[in-house]
DNA sequence: TGATTTTTAGAGTAATTACTCTAGGAGTCA
DNA sequence: TGACTCCTAGAGTAATTACTCTAAAAATCA
């Protein structure tokens, strides 16, 4: 049976994913758990550290992930590994939508938010200094920095980007998950230019793999036509 | 002399940037301009309606400069033309900061926003679509489509993001543009593999006047250093 | 068992905050 | 002048909300 405190956690991280931070009350975290507000700050002592706590959960959860070893890296394995990494993103997503103002109200938070970006920088530096060891994308050290920066905005934010598109707070497990597909495709967009040999293979079977069908190309790409009348100008 | 209602909307913009939407209270803002709160209750129903008007401002701000005919397009005009649009964009950066939340909370203002973003990329298709009739970029349908979405997303992005990794909320005017200068060096960066001839020609140019010599690396992959800025135009 | 510590309930509070209401000044037009 | 509208002041309020306090149940230990 789990603790009261992760049971805290657990429903804190819920409704702050549903309604927002902003929108949930300690009140009512407790109200939906069955147990009293008195017993919420028996385990923590205020909000903040709710909060706190959640991003600790979620960075440890990241760093491990960042941290697996992987033996022989293909471009295929390390898509699939980013996959990975923005289900674990997209479970805590109510951290990056109101992210500054987390940092703003919690210095010491700050702090580590800081040195947690650093580390997945650096982890995601060596994953793509790999593959280009192994001639899968061919980058000079520039354009490593600038994808990898591009990379992390990329995954950081497409949570709260698409959670601001899409449809009333419909609980759709579905169309999450599409939406999540159609992060790593925006990825593979993002990484295409440079990918060559194996990589280079793969390419159309990942792309269609991870290209939102209807939906997601729907919400963020709506009913623009453009692109008719541009190929055949 | 402008009006209560300008002043109001202005003073909100100035604190909502600063401090955070959430954090300003509206007998703040009165007070903030020597007010009364019920003379500011005057001029607005209510606080959403102030975050409603500011988008107003904000998307014709935009879209007008989206409109702007520009004749024979270059990389360049066009690199010019995005910071621009990035300026703008980092003046109304609390609106992206707390994008979601105002979303969630005025049904009215997001079937505003949707219809903004996809205005803006349908524009943004029409841009590129431009430059790729001018043989200055080389990309399929498949690939534009994926470029403008992640230079949306890097775009209204990047404001939140940078403002929640800067150091404490010092009003620093040369810090502030050195980070949109790599805004821009960003999706320089984005674009950079797809570009051809002319802007070829440039790119070596473009990126130096837009890379953040120190701040680059030390925002966003190492620590801030005093921002030594060594004499850049 | 009794003693001690951990966990819980739940009423209560101080502070905040979005917003209201009334009354009156200030400009305009007759 | 008076009447009418626009604008402003500022005291006040209802509701929310993060958090406290006391006491008792439950678990743990001697």
């Amino acid at each position: 049976m789990t603790s009261t405190k992760e049971r805290i956690l657990n429903t804190s991280l819920t409704l702050f994913n549903r309604e927002g931070e902003r929108n949930v009350t300690t009140n009512h975290i407790a109200e939906a758990l069955g147990i009293s507000p008195g017993n919420l700050y028996y385990h923590f002592r205020n909000k903040g550290t709710i909060v706190a706590a959640l991003f600790e959960r979620y960075s440890q959860n990241l760093l491990a992930l960042l941290e697996a070893p992987q033996g022989p890296l293909t471009w295929t394995i390390k898509t699939h590994y980013f996959e990975g990494l923005l289900a674990s993103m997209w479970q805590y997503r109510f951290f990056h939508r109101d992210l500054t103002h987390f940092l703003h109200a919690d210095q010491a938070l700050a702090a580590r938010y800081q040195a947690f970006v650093e580390v997945v920088l650096e982890r995601g530096l060596v994953i793509y200094g790999e593959l280009r060891s192994s001639g899968i994308i061919d980058v000079d050290d520039e354009q490593l920095q600038g994808l990898m920066v591009n990379t992390w905005v990329l995954m950081s934010s497409w949570a709260a980007l698409v959670h601001g598109l899409r449809p009333d707070a419909a609980a759709d497990e579905a169309l999450d998950e599409s939406l999540m597909r159609h992060g790593i495709y925006q990825i593979i967009c993002l990484e295409e230019p440079f990918l060559r040999g194996e990589a280079r293979e793969h390419l159309e079977e990942m792309k269609a793999r991870y290209r939102a069908v209807d939906t997601t190309s729907a919400l963020l790409l709506g009913h623009v036509p453009g692109l008719d009348r541009t190929g055949s100008e």
